[in-house]
DNA sequence: TTGTAAGCGTTATCAT
DNA sequence: ATGATAACGCTTACAA
């Protein structure tokens, strides 16, 4: 239980100075061969550590980049954290974990802390849902290195990783119509002011509106991301009579459709013959549910490691500049949707 | 992008002491209701944040835990860091992950770096699989604050959260020759240096034992903690002649299970009618398989917490004593064991 | 090749 | 109530 080692003790025990063994322990060519050696083996054997705290002060870098997620028990996000480890494994960074829990105040919260803990850089999927994003525009003046993944918050400045989402759920609305000829579509969206909620909602709309299919804004639900939203949303749907319910509905991501299944089934639907749900994810569950789930395949693995490597790219080149990028998602279809 | 605002900016600015500034904010009693007003706002409005290192660098107090895991991918972790994270978010802590990927070199290699980072103490749950604990027996002897969950390493001093392995995997194994009066059962097991690997080992051994049963060493396979693992023991397993092959196989956790359940339906077995499954965990998927798996279910929130809350006292308590901490895991009856 | 001095941003301690 | 100084452990810059 010995006090903890530092270049100090190492110095005098050896009657030289902090800095030559500074210099040899950070392998520096100005150090002779012997001495080196001598300083190796102490400190390995009086179980020297280096105390990065004190390196960090010194070079005001901390090699560590600070992670905020909304929803930790969304399988997506622990694929997507998966995604980061191995990029910052291989640079060696840490990774510091933060889960705002879908709430915005926890989430400022957390990004006030990792700076303050002069981490390197923030990668983000925000919980905001208000246009407010004046807290977003004060933070990035500051010059903290900042990358969205997921949910994005455009008009920053800042650099964004994510799905084609609007296409995709445009293409998913497209099968519904195309495939099945159902025109009585439901959408239980997130909240517009997220992207993935505003884009998820756009591509649903474009694809009713290019079928000429009008807009019932009763089918319109907000159901938020998780499945209490879902299940919520369906009971409010079903409390419709039975001749103004929707053939379909177009569930904003896949915890949502979960909990919209549930609350069918609960109330006598038979998924799909009643009623056809789609989500947006392919989490892990998704293939498996009783009727498993025809959804939009997000490679949460890849957005997890593109949104690494760019923030440390970020953090590496002064110069380099914000990207917008975006990662194909690919149809899911399994027998949800009625195929 | 102005540079970073300091204690000494803002006591320029205001022509007083950087001592003023930091007593000022730190809301100590000895400062003038006036002063403190000015600093107060001009802190704000410079944009003032606090930088943790140099406190540290003071304190020797990071606020910060470091957690290792084998597996990110396994569902049981992430529900075990939910546990931790609610812990840490009450606490004040930031938590930094690090994931192990099941190899031991990666896992020392973490819990080196999370030491140069000076946390304040580490939560494990180790990868080893040898019977080499002089890794642990050092860092434990410079003080690093410790504790294991799940896969702990016994003999260490440390303390450790987990479930009764052994007794559950007991009862899972006797509702297998109990209510099913299955005689020949096989076990995919984990290393057996790990702790579970060994007592969920145990359990099953007791439980044919205490039927008077005896043990097939053929039918003992080390399919370790993986879908694949279980996969390929299946795949070993029925390799047997028809005749030599048993009625039921007891998993070592839920993936594991899953690979094997894959196996042996590409072989073109039923489940349960031509084998039983069992698993160990009750993860996400449990339910949902085509032959919902009958486990057993470990409270992984539980587990976190706990494992947190003892590493907190640990920390913040000078004779905290280790302590062996056993949560009750529940016995889930579902399908694949033929019920 | 090695050493000395100063400083990173903060706080404890001892003045004033 | 406020300030000066040293210290935390390390590295950069300069000197010997």
């Amino acid at each position: 239980m010995g006090k903890k080692v530092t270049l100090k003790h190492i110095a005098e025990a050896l009657g030289v100075s902090t800095m030559t063994v500074s210099r040899a322990l950070n392998n520096r060519s100005n150090v002779d061969g012997k001495t080196r050696e001598r300083i190796l083996r102490k400190a390995e054997n009086m179980g020297y550590t280096p105390n990065r705290v004190a390196k960090s002060l010194v070079s005001s870098k901390t090699q560590t980049i600070g992670v905020v997620i909304p929803e930790i028990t969304h399988a997506f996000f622990p694929e997507v954290v998966r995604g980061i480890e191995e990029i910052t494994y291989q640079t060696d960074y840490q990774l510091i974990l933060t889960n705002a829990n879908e709430q915005f105040d926890r989430e400022k919260h957390a990004i006030q802390t990792l700076r303050s803990q002069q981490v390197d850089g923030i990668l983000i999927s925000s919980s905001l849902t208000e246009k407010d994003y004046s807290f977003y525009e004060s933070i990035l003046e500051t010059g903290t290195r900042l990358v969205f993944f997921d949910r994005c918050i455009h008009g920053l400045g800042a650099s964004c990783v994510h799905v084609n989402d609007r296409e995709s759920s445009e293409a998913i609305t497209n099968h519904l119509i195309e495939e099945h000829g159902y025109q009585k579509i439901a959408h239980f969206c997130g909240p517009r002011h997220v992207t993935i909620g505003k884009e998820r909602y756009l591509g649903y709309k474009r694809a009713l509106e290019n079928h000429g299919i009008v807009i019932n804004e009763d089918w319109i639900i907000e159901s938020g991301f998780k499945e209490e939203g879902g299940y919520n949303a369906m009971q409010k749907l079903l409390d419709l009579p039975v001749s103004a319910r929707p053939e379909a509905v177009v569930c904003v991501n896949d915890p949502a459709a979960f909990g919209a299944m549930e609350a069918a089934t609960e109330l006598g639907l038979k998924i799909p013959e009643d009623l056809a749900i789609t989500g947006f994810s392919d989490e892990i569950r998704a293939p498996l549910v009783s009727a498993p789930l025809t959804t939009v395949h997000q490679p949460a693995y890849e957005v997890g490691k593109r949104a690494a490597e760019k923030l440390l790219k970020i953090i590496e080149n002064e110069g380099e500049p914000a990207e917008d990028i975006e990662i194909e998602a690919t149809l899911k279809i399994r027998r949800s949707c009625g195929c």
